[in-house]
DNA sequence: TGAAAACTATGCATAGTTACAAAATGCCGG
DNA sequence: CCGGCATTTTGTAACTATGCATAGTTTTCA
């Protein structure tokens, strides 16, 4: 059996009577080809069915024409939401994207090995590590979810103090008074801003958080949390949480012991999943702009990838409160 | 500033005056190098910093290291778990996993660009187009989740017939006999097993199931569907669902209509998702074992990479039933 | 006829691997 | 202690597939 050996570049100029400047000028749209011969060109392409070697390529270019992205993990419906996003948006821009989880110290991986001519860095809390180490090598980076405020390097983050400030004035104007947070680990900053939003929107009322908890970001605390409240007769007309999971816990607490929501109490969360879209009832909640931390994160990275300065470092965008069932008008 | 230039084995070489040749063969751990020089060559690689490059490599050999998985998206939590079982297998094999989300035809790319010396295709019933395409660039392929049974290529696969036969089994022995499931789609084989089984442990007792319907593999339509029989009054004791979000949405309706959950109605869902864990009450649940599959997929892709014969082609493996507290004894 | 456009040929560059040849070393008997 | 042979060890040169620069050639068109 003959073994069919690979195509090259070579074999197509060749075939067309070309030489492989002229192939090679055809792949890479190089405009002084004749129509005619890049036709030509093409066909023989088509004809012997050849694939360019992507080593060879990126042997001699010196651009491999993937990003990487460090994820701390797939799990989280939030970052598999963004490396979505991500994906989708680098496809368009024909480059492919090489996901690594970092608990497996993929990053290290893929740099050493200099397979990718850009990284986004999704790494919240722990994005020093991998800063340093892309600085050494010299590959461009944006830092997506920072939790940093001064940097100089791009980063991509979410307002999150203007999106607990949004579901503070969400709640008032639903007539709210008695609100509720229940947040998540002293540590994470995200959790603490989201705080300090809600705070702001109802201290211009000259109101403040009737109660507020911490736990981890997971339906058992936001049970755990509420049902506590109710069982101290400490229970707010609407409760605000700093994440999806511990809203969808703290609802599953009240309706257990018969108190309706929203009509009886009004929940939003944080992070737009897909189970709160789904949940009875459907979530209130606080959504990131994946897709469009996605878009600027990779106009950022192309811009240093070329080259360019960028002209703004820092980008905070705005989340968007998505209503749904699980808030309502306050009843007095 | 004097731009440092990359170090290449050629300046290795110099360095401790040997060829290149020598050079590679340490990198390669090839036996016929002598002690003495090989440290020397290893004391030059750390001096100049010297790391290999990937892109010549792949050239000269003909290999990347590197192993694609398509996904059809990185939400399911099933999918993500397998996703990272996966990937920390190959870690251990230092092999490089290249994640493409198949919504965005990123296998396409990674196969064109022959960016990958094997497979793992999981793309539950839409398989064949892929296999097909890997075929004619033969590249070495696995199928995780395959839903088709006669292959002449791997599959790794869960008995679902006796993941439900495990769940009837738990059922009966609990002493329930009324016995309702609801399903997934009708086309999806899956759920369709799943089915089979526990019809088979029922009617090894002479039983039937006492209700059965199918819907999405959704909270909503667990939700929706235990809210009907409730109204109906067609109450079973214990539920089997195909899915893990169908028994959330389950024990929702249930909990909401004041039915206790394990108390009145058991429920036992499919997949092992963190979500059920965290529920109250938690979830019981037939879990794929997707660390022993990831291991099973890599097994075999080395094995065709490596040009062996497997001795077998289709691994079906057990699911494994984890009680926790959505079941409990038949109060009659 | 001259200029512009399109093309070719060549050679070098990318950074490794590999087959084969050559050199160095070790071991043996003489 | 040396020649000869076998056995390591090492090096040379060719190869992998492509990009790019240069210089020279052929077309095309005015």
């Amino acid at each position: 059996m003959s073994e069919q050996k690979k195509v090259s570049m070579e074999d197509v100029a060749k075939y067309c009577g070309l030489s492989t400047v002229t192939v090679s000028r055809v792949l890479n749209d190089a405009p002084t080809v004749r129509e005619y011969n890049r036709k030509k060109v093409l066909d023989a392409i088509r004809e012997l069915n050849y694939v360019p070697d992507a080593a060879a390529r990126t042997l001699a270019k010196g651009t491999t024409g993937i990003i990487g992205m460090i994820a701390p993990e797939l799990q989280d419906p939030f970052f598999s939401q963004i490396i979505q996003a991500v994906n989708s948006s680098l496809i368009r821009h024909n480059v492919f994207l090489a996901i690594s989880v970092t608990a497996n110290k993929g990053c290290d991986y893929i740099l050493q090995q200099q397979r990718v001519d850009g990284m986004i860095v999704l790494a919240p809390g722990m994005e020093e590590s991998f800063v340093a180490k892309l600085r050494s090598r010299k590959v461009p980076f944006v830092v997506l979810d920072s939790h940093r405020r001064e940097q100089d390097y791009s980063c991509i983050l979410v307002d999150n103090f203007d999106g607990g400030y949004q579901a503070g004035q969400h709640f008032l104007n639903l007539g709210h008074e008695k609100i509720g947070f229940i947040g998540g680990p002293l540590a994470m900053l995200n959790s603490a801003e989201r705080e300090q939003g809600i705070k702001a929107a109802l201290a211009e009322r000259g109101l403040s958080l009737y109660c507020s908890e911490r736990g981890e970001f997971s339906f058992r605390d936001g049970y755990r949390i509420m049902n506590r409240w109710v069982e101290d007769g400490r229970i707010p007309t609407a409760v605000f949480t700093a994440d999806c999971n511990l809203a969808l816990g703290a609802i599953t607490a009240l309706k257990e012991r018969g108190i309706s929501v929203p009509n009886q109490v009004s929940v939003c969360g944080f992070d737009d999943e897909p189970l709160g879209r789904e949940y009875v009832p459907a979530l209130t909640t606080v959504a990131q702009p994946t897709a469009m931390m996605a878009e600027c994160a990779i106009e950022q990275l192309f811009l240093w990838m070329r080259g360019e300065r960028p002209s703004q470092l820092v980008y905070q965008l705005k989340p968007e409160l998505i209503i749904r069932d699980s808030t309502a008008i306050c009843k007095k």
